[in-house]
DNA sequence: CCAAATTTGTTTCATTTGTAACCATTGAAA
DNA sequence: TTTCAATGGTTACAAATGAAACAAATTTGG
């Protein structure tokens, strides 16, 4: 039989957005104070930094966001001289992207700092809820891989 | 020692937000196809068919979201006549709201319905794995509570 | 009692977002 | 080949968002 009122508060869906978009706006203070970037840029950095090279598709895949989002991101980052575009030999659509040495400079301060929060995120924890909270995560999203490249 | 590079797919804020933005997606286009809401409505709908009768205040405290929101929202709910404002005898800044006839007949449907989804989607999860997404989430929201009146 | 500060909620404006249309190029089919 | 569909990426437009200014009512502190 169907309970007839549903509580937000233990409504999963409702849970995981609000604890997602408080963490994350909390993260971003750092990437705006620090550097002014918006969140796709952030993550265009962040992709970047770690892959080395790759294209607009294939950063929007690894960052789960929308192309237009990936391509303002590109163009704001290249206006600040963060990255450059360079054509593809054979395919003349497609451009590799790359950070430059500024760029660069500024991931590897990124990175610390990201580490640093998340370190802290998680001292918040005990042990069992650390591995608690990572399993589940990893669980949800091996059940909707896919879902995400989609948008 | 630092390491030099993050993962952004281990990355737990970028974790977190992807995996809430995909499950969220997925349940708004319930009441999106549905009734035409949006998710602000969806949660002002949600706030009073739960608990009766709320100011736009406490509404924003339940559901974290802007004043704005909350404003624009239950205007929305308002043109509708899904919900009608009952003045304050003490305080002429109040309104109470609360769902009228046909705003609790939408609100009883978007339950169920909310419901399936909601257990459609643990469905997936093993029983250890249910447990440890609710005790996770539960305990990061335990260290970050009363992060979220802000907004 | 009165002025200043606070609270509640709305509105204005600038920014961010996403859908859809678009251009250029490439690949596939005839 | 020549066409037609698919792909990579940008742009234009409309909708959603949030910060800040605002009006109205209430509370607080002289």
């Amino acid at each position: 039989m169907e309970p007839e009122i549903l509580e937000l508060e233990r409504f999963l869906p409702y849970r995981l957005y609000r604890l997602a978009d408080t963490v994350s706006r909390e993260f971003s203070k750092i990437y705006k104070e620090r550097h002014g970037l918006t969140r796709p840029e952030w993550r265009t950095l962040s992709g970047l930094g770690q892959r080395g090279t790759m294209t607009a598709t294939e950063l929007g895949e690894q960052s789960a966001m929308h192309k237009t989002k990936v391509s303002r991101a590109v163009a704001e980052l290249e206006r600040r001289r963060w990255l450059t575009r360079n054509p593809d030999r054979n395919d003349r659509r497609i451009e590799h992207l790359a950070l430059t040495r500024a760029g660069l400079a500024a991931y590897r301060e990124m990175v610390s700092l990201a580490n640093a929060f998340e370190r802290e995120l998680l001292a918040r924890l005990s042990a069992e809820e650390r591995a608690a909270i990572v399993k589940g995560v990893a669980a949800l999203e091996g059940r909707l891989g896919g879902a995400w490249a989609k948008y």
